[in-house]
RNA sequence: GCCCAGGUGGUGGAAUGGUAUACACGGAGGACUUAAAAUCCUCUGGUUGCAAAACCUUGUGGGUUCGAGUCCCACCCUGGGCACCA
């Protein structure tokens, strides 16, 4: 037979592919729709990278299978082609980026072909053509009609070397997501998108969709709920402050109020006596860059209000306010009730600041036992200055584990004086000076040692030595012998310190820390006594504030001052202010300039195009100017799913029809790094137009997965600056788009990011090479096959078919390779199960599969076959290999009828010669018997 | 600091609580060849042993179980995300 020649075959079927157009798509067809999609590229200069495959094809594969299986399947493909990158490069080489898209796309799209993907190329969009951003556009007139879209001067992210208004999502870690310069803040007004309207259900609705948890966990995060309550606590000067706060239970430790630099109230705020030092205070904020605030290592810094205090609504004691950079401004109210004592962040600027903590929640551990029997009981952590040890009881023989000194209080002893007594029995430990003495702790546990459950009243001594002299232990009879007395080192402490009361008091006493957990109130007046949960509602009534719920969400910048983006469709007039486009009038085209460089206040390059700017108000046609902010190019991917539907109209952004037909994409995959941002966004418009009745569907995607990343040999990212990135077409050239597909899916799991490895690539091509070669063995006589290879046919499908539900691409080739290595040593194959072969290939690699299904003498195109299916009674034999374990460890094998019972799988497993000898005589105490699996005979 | 994912041969990686290391790469040996490549066959976790065989092994330490890579607890390391969110 010919050799196998892919370059041959790879192109001469892609031909006939597009020329008999087989994988186009028809709106309204009887068959059931399926709509796969793979979020589209940006075309870059670079071309397609190995990366990009990997997800292409993932989804390439669902696509054919559910061709195969009876489905109208829909698998777009486009260009989200607005952006930075082309923008860069048209300022750097003068080029139009119209033109330069032009060829990007162009590229990519000989490299998507070459691939054999199966997309419906016509049904091609391009987010920078007018007839695609016109509705978009639209969209964003709809948003300003609703009020959701606004302008606002406010703080927002500037990157000067870009200079550019950034999303909080472009910034990493202080820095321009795009070239790493350090953001600054700048005040601007800029057009907002109000996505935090839309916060409550982005996130509940998360609950009903197909997203791996994973995903669903990032949205969660990154949309932030936390319910809380707003209290107004009034001012000496009769303004009051609205705070935010989680932790109502703790208003009563509320020492002082903090607000956030920004804040209104200290604006021209004549009562402020100390104003010059508040606004040094203010102006030296404004000037750090975020990545200060950061690397400054969260040092708090402040300063306190001089000329009024406010009132804790719960004490109505007079508690002072500070201004603080650690309150942020856009969260919350931007002002805060500080608790010392129950946070962190308020614990350490109160002891920097010397502000009183006042503790007001005790903590408790364990979980409620019913009949519990009170106790009050001390916790005594012994520290030994000298070496910085702590001292500790080992108990782990007989309870297992290893705690502080404890012990219970006798009659009305005082806790501290049964402190010394207990560390005296048990240690012998004498000279010890009083450190500090903790608030109460509620533990809750069962003593097995007297078997009763015990709710203890704890209180934590801590202790220094003043020196090591010490006398014997002083224990009762049957004390002795239970445990044994150590130093330990804090961190030994730490780790090994079994008891969660215990471990608390280590972080009280030792390492410093408030405990921010919930308990019982303590010093809250009538709430005392009680738990946080039971007072929470009440004591919100109490202090006269209102339950809330806050994101960490934030709206959305839609402003870039920036040439190659669409044109935001509005007209700024003197006398009628923001003025919309009319619909007729769209699209409002990108003119064609000369230079793309930013105005000098990092106005848009569009500023500078007199004749399109200056335009005649529509509604009283005197002289006003164009919008020059263009959207950021997260805009065109937030509704490119719809336009697929329906991409030739130019009535609609699709039909209604097309939509209703099309709509939810059922499965949508991409990148991880799309997770907050893309994904988000485009829920949010989908949602939105849903709620305009313009989409059919709340939620545009029904299932979401992520692919891992491929990185570079090495394990590094791929980058162009690294040198180190792979380009698929010397690949296709050396091994053809059959090999790299196969390869980039076997390779290892979907979701995991993965180094690219050029050894490993021979292994799927010696594979494919196997089953060109395995045709000669076809045999078109009426072959028998055993019932072994019938059953070993169906265990392959079910397994293949169900790996690529779950994107475990790589055992699905797995098995494959193993059930054609089981093939290859036979004489013959059957035609049949050829084909089945073929089949379950073709999803993986369509074209060699094509040409052998053809060379077989089969007309119609594999990829319009069926999809094989498997027999559910076919996929065991009648036979089963038994594993016989002695003492759990494998000693022998038996191959057994399924039906044989389990009284006779004893006999039989015992009568081993194998077995017999690890028994050695002895009768075994028990037989373990898993039906069909094993048998585990202990000694 | 917090959240998430992961840690298995020389390498990429398999394994519903039930024969750990499937499949593939690489390596060793052999066949074919004048030779090489390609292809095919055999072997390939470690230690001890002439062998038969035995013992050990899924980041570390404990636990649950007849039986743990898998479940529970603590810790270490790697990757990713968030980062004063009250």
């Amino acid at each position: 037979m010919s050799e196998y020649n892919y370059q041959e075959i790879e192109s001469r079927w892609q031909k006939k592919w597009e020329e008999e157009k087989l994988y186009e798509s028809k709106t309204g067809d009887k068959r059931e729709k399926y709509y796969s999609l793979m979020e589209f590229p940006y075309p870059s200069g670079d071309g397609l990278h190995t990366g990009h495959v990997r997800g292409y094809t993932a989804m390439d594969i669902i696509s054919r299978k559910r061709r195969m299986q009876g489905f109208n399947v829909m698998f777009p493909i486009g260009w989200d082609a607005f952006g930075l990158p082309t923008e860069n490069y048209a300022l750097k080489t003068g080029k139009d980026p119209r033109v330069v898209t032009k060829e990007n796309t162009d590229n990519f799209r000989e490299q998507f072909k070459s691939l054999g993907l199966s997309f419906d190329w016509s049904r091609e969009i391009n987010t920078t053509d007018p007839k695609y951003y016109k509705w978009t556009q639209w969209i964003f007139l709809k948003f300003l009609e609703k009020g959701l879209a606004y302008k606002d001067k406010q703080f927002i992210n500037w990157c000067p070397k870009d200079k550019i208004g950034l999303a909080n999502e472009e910034v990493i870690n202080g820095k321009c997501e795009r070239c790493g310069t350090t953001v600054e803040k700048r005040e601007k007004e800029q057009w907002m998108l109000a996505i935090t309207k839309y916060a409550d259900r982005l996130e509940k609705d998360l609950e009903g969709l197909d997203y791996s948890e994973r995903i669903k966990l990032s949205q969660k995060n990154w949309i932030g709920r936390s319910e809380g309550a707003e209290i107004e606590f009034d001012l000496t000067t009769g303004k009051s402050v609205k705070i935010f706060t989680t932790r109502p239970d703790t208003i009563f430790g509320a020492t002082y109020l903090v607000l956030a630099p920004e804040h209104p109230l200290i604006l021209s705020n004549l009562a402020i006596k100390n104003y010059g030092e508040v606004e040094d205070y203010i102006s030296k904020t404004k000037n750090k860059a975020e990545i200060d605030r950061v690397s400054e290592g969260k040092e708090k810094t402040g300063v306190e209000i001089q000329g009024f205090e406010a009132i804790n609504p719960a004490t109505k004691e007079k508690i002072p306010v500070w201004i603080a950079d650690y309150v942020l401004p856009n969260y919350g109210t931007g002002a805060i009730m500080a608790v010392p004592a129950h946070d962190e962040r308020d614990f350490e600027f109160a002891t920097k600041f010397k502000l009183p903590i006042r503790e007001v929640i005790e903590p408790v551990t364990g979980e409620v036992l019913p009949d519990e029997q009170l106790r009050n009981s001390i916790v005594a952590i012994v520290e030994n200055p000298k070496t910085g040890k702590i001292l500790a009881l080992d108990w782990t023989p007989k309870y297992g584990g290893i705690l502080f000194i404890g012990g219970g209080l006798e009659g009305d002893e005082d806790p501290v004086e049964a402190a010394i007594r207990e560390i005296k029995e048990e240690t012998g430990y004498k000279n010890l000076k009083v450190v500090q003495v903790a608030g109460k702790s509620h533990h809750h546990y069962f003593a097995f040692s007297k078997n009763v459950a015990r709710n203890i009243e704890v209180t934590g001594v801590h202790f220094k030595l003043i020196d090591e002299e010490k006398d014997d232990q002083k224990l009762e009879e049957n004390e002795k012998n239970l445990f044994t007395v150590h130093w330990l080192s804090k961190d030994e402490a730490e780790q090994k310190v079994v008891d969660e009361n215990h471990a608390l008091l280590f972080q009280k006493f030792i390492r410093n820390k408030p405990y921010t957990g919930t308990g019982i109130l303590t010093n809250s007046g009538k709430f005392d006594g009680k738990t946080s949960k039971e007072v929470y509602k009440d004591i919100i009534k109490f202090a006269g504030g209102t339950l809330v719920t806050k994101f960490k969400l934030r709206d959305w910048v839609f402003s870039r001052q920036r040439y190659w983006g669409e044109p935001i469709p509005v007209i700024l007039c003197e006398k009628c202010g923001v003025v919309p486009v009319p619909e007729s009038d769209l699209p409002v085209e990108l003119p064609v300039v000369e230079k793309y460089e930013p105005g000098p206040d990092g106005e848009s390059p569009l500023a500078n195009v007199e004749t399109w700017v200056n335009v005649k108000c529509p509604k009283c046609e005197s002289p006003a100017k164009r919008e020059t902010d263009v959207m950021p190019n997260w805009a065109g991917s937030s509704w490119y799913f719809l336009r697929y539907a329906d991409p030739e109209n130019d009535k609609e952004f699709a039909s209604k029809k097309a939509l209703k037909y099309w709509m939810p994409v059922d499965w949508y995959n991409g990148g991880m790094e799309h997770t907050t941002l893309h994904l988000l966004y485009s829920r949010f418009w989908n949602k939105f137009l849903y709620d305009l009745k313009l989409v059919p569907t709340d939620e545009p995607y029904k299932k979401r997965t992520s692919h891992g990343l491929i990185l570079a040999e090495g394990g590094e990212k791929m980058s162009k600056s690294k040198g180190n990135v792979i380009n698929p077409d010397t690949i296709v050239k050396r091994f053809g788009a059959d090999t790299l597909r196969l390869y980039e899916m076997f390779m290892g799991p979907f979701d995991q990011a993965i180094a690219w490895s050029e050894d490993a690539l021979v292994g799927p091509y010696r594979f494919i090479e196997r089953v060109w070669k395995l045709k000669d063995k076809v045999s078109t006589d009426k072959v028998r096959i055993s019932e072994e290879s019938i059953i070993h046919l169906n265990q392959t499908i079910k397994k293949v078919s169900d790996d690529i539900e779950t994107m475990n691409f790589n055992t699905a080739i797995s098995t494959l390779m193993i059930h054609v290595n089981s093939v290859e040593k036979q004489s013959f194959i059957s035609s049949m199960e050829y084909k089945v072969i073929l089949k379950l290939l073709a999803t993986f690699a369509p074209h060699v599969t094509e040409e052998l299904w053809s060379s077989i003498g089969e007309k119609n195109s594999i990829h319009t076959e069926s999809w094989p299916e498997f027999d559910e009674k076919k996929l065991e034999g009648k036979d089963v290999t038994i594993v016989v374990q002695v003492n759990g460890k494998t000693r022998a094998t038996i191959v057994l009828d399924k039906s044989t019972d389990e009284s006779q799988v004893k006999t039989l497993a015992l009568d081993i010669p194998e077995v017999k000898k690890w028994l050695n005589g002895a009768t075994p105490q028990r037989i373990v018997v898993v039906p069909g699996r094993l048998v585990n005979i202990v000694l």
